[in-house]
Formats: C-alpha cells, sequence, structure tokens
DNA sequence: AGTATTTGTGTGGCCAGCCACATAAATACT
DNA sequence: AGTATTTATGTGGCTGGCCACACAAATACT
C-alpha cells in the first residue's frame, strides 16, 4: 500500500495529495541514495547546475535552483567545507562570488547521474512509455498552473 | 515558464525530475496558505490525521503519517504550546501519550479544507477530467513502485 | 557630484525532517 | 521470577528551507 488513506480532511484535493504523497516517497529515495553518496539532498541540485555551467555565481545559482539566497549561502559554505566547491570574489563586481567545482565536485557527476537514472528505473518500471510521456505533461501543465498564479 | 530547463545531468531522470520541480513549487503554494493559517508546513498533516481520529497515540499518528517519530515529538510538542492539540498519558499503557484536539485545533478544519480545495483548484484548471484521473493513476502507481522497492 | 535604489551576500532565528542515542514501560522468553 | 527484547517517547545534533534584518557595492536618478 502506498498512500495509507488519505485524511478525509484533503478529499477535496485529491490530485494535489497524489502530488504530495509521491513527493515524499519520491524524495526518501533520493535522500537515501544521496546519502550513500556523501551528499544532503538539494547539494545534488547546486552541484548540477555547476556541472552544465561552472564558475556561476550564487545569484546566477540560485536563480536556476530556485531557493532561497541564504539556503544557497549556507549550503555553498558546507560543500566548500566538504571540499565540494571553492567560492572566489568576482573582479569585476566585488560583491559577487563565482562558484567553482573542485576535482571532488566534479568527480560527483557520475553517481549523481547514476542517481537520476536508478530513481527513473525505479519509478516507471510499472509504468509504460505513453502514460510516462502523459505523466510528464500533465506534471508541466500543473507546474505551470501553479506559478504563473503566484506572482499573478 | 515552470521548470527552468532540467540541468543536464537529471537527463536520465526526465519523469522524476518533473517529480521534484512539481513537488518543489506545489509544496511552496501549500506553505504560503498554511502560513497564512498559522500552520507550518507538516502540522496539517498531524491535525488532518486528528479531524479523522480524535486521541490517537503519537505512535499511530506516527504510522499515519510516515514521519520520523521524533519530527512527530517536536512537531506536536509545538503545536501543543500553539494550543491546536493537548496531550495525556494514556492510562492503560503509561509510555504512550494520546493526543487530542483543542477547540482551536478543530477549528482548524474548515480552513485547510479549504486550503486544499484551493490548491487542487490552482492545479488542475489547466487539466481536463480524464489527464487529472490518469495523473493520479499513474502517481499511485510510481509511489507504489518506489515504495515496494524500498523495503523489499 | 550626491543621494536613492537595487543587487549580491551574509547572519540569526525558527521549523521540518532525519539519524543516533537514551530511557521507561510493556512483552516475550527462558 | 528474572532477564532480554520490543515499543513509545524524548533529546541532541545536523541540514534544508524560509523570513527578516543587515551591509557593502553597483546602478540609477536628480
Amino acid at each position: 500500500m502506498a498512500t495509507s488513506q488519505p485524511p478525509s480532511a484533503a478529499r477535496a484535493g485529491h490530485l494535489s495529495y497524489a502530488i504530495f504523497a509521491l513527493a515524499r516517497v519520491h524524495r526518501a529515495a533520493a535522500g537515501s541514495m544521496l546519502r550513500n553518496l556523501g551528499l544532503h539532498p538539494g547539494q545534488e541540485l547546486l552541484l548540477m547546475q555547476l556541472f552544465d555551467r561552472d564558475g556561476q555565481t550564487q545569484s546566477e545559482l540560485l536563480d536556476s535552483v530556485g531557493l532561497d539566497h541564504s539556503t544557497v549561502s549556507k549550503s555553498l559554505r558546507r560543500m566548500q567545507e566538504a571540499g565540494l566547491v571553492t567560492r572566489r570574489p568576482n573582479e569585476d563586481d566585488r560583491r559577487a562570488l563565482n562558484v567553482w567545482l573542485t576535482d571532488r565536485g566534479r568527480a560527483m557527476r557520475e553517481p549523481i547521474e547514476a542517481m537520476w537514472a536508478t530513481l527513473e528505473e525505479m519509478s516507471t518500471r510499472n509504468v509504460d512509455e505513453e502514460a510516462i510521456r502523459s505523466f510528464i505533461a500533465t506534471a508541466r501543465t500543473i507546474e505551470d498552473s501553479i506559478s504563473t498564479r503566484e506572482d499573478g
């Protein structure tokens, strides 16, 4: 049994509750795998952004990842202490910090990609191609609906 | 734009990344509404369980909600301090604590139900009935797949 | 030029959530 | 009966995440 019976007070939100319940299980699975990699949940997101564009500024990173600046700031400090990244002041803009992967940070790429692959395999093994495509499409539509309503 | 371009390292996990991205937006929306109710995210889950069965034991609550016992313990303490619940030792089992809603806790039911309704409306306004059903069904299948793999 | 505003980071405070350790009470077991 | 094990809860410690406040540097504006 997956969703151990949604509480009745969530009756008006079947889809929302399904999202919530799925997200929790999904995050737990990812968290477990990340722990085996010596990473804390969320750190892999920052690393992935750096894989795509190393040396980004904290604020650029922040936009890509969509988290609060204080969260990113603290997280990066810990990742620096853990030897995953380094931060050096930008020469043109003395407020900004550029974030660079260390060798150790770069070495996390394959394990992180493997993690996503495993997660995907775990998630999709009972779902056919068509249902997967449809699910992703709907997920994006919902995501759009929610976020465009946020600022509007 | 919803998902501001998945990082390339998540390429092997399209569906997983979609779940992750959707969950984040969804949780943020819920969190924002909960804050307006004076609740912290997660507290509404405990309250909802109590709406369905008031006076549950912490450990029963814990099973229904699926969180770590320490999380529940601390959360309930704060909710008690906030006047939402009371906890009294069980008479038959002196280790156990029964958790009861206060009037103030009970009064949160309607706002919480309204929150789920609003969240649902926000989420589904661009999705037709059939897609919603299909999405929910797939979400449950995925949830099952992940969780049965966890212990198996 | 001089002041006001925006931008980039940091810090403190608070809560959720997990793990690890600890303790008392109930159960099981020999 | 006496000991070992399981169960119910608490606490400390650490991270993620948010908000609010703070401050310096860059930019805009008058």
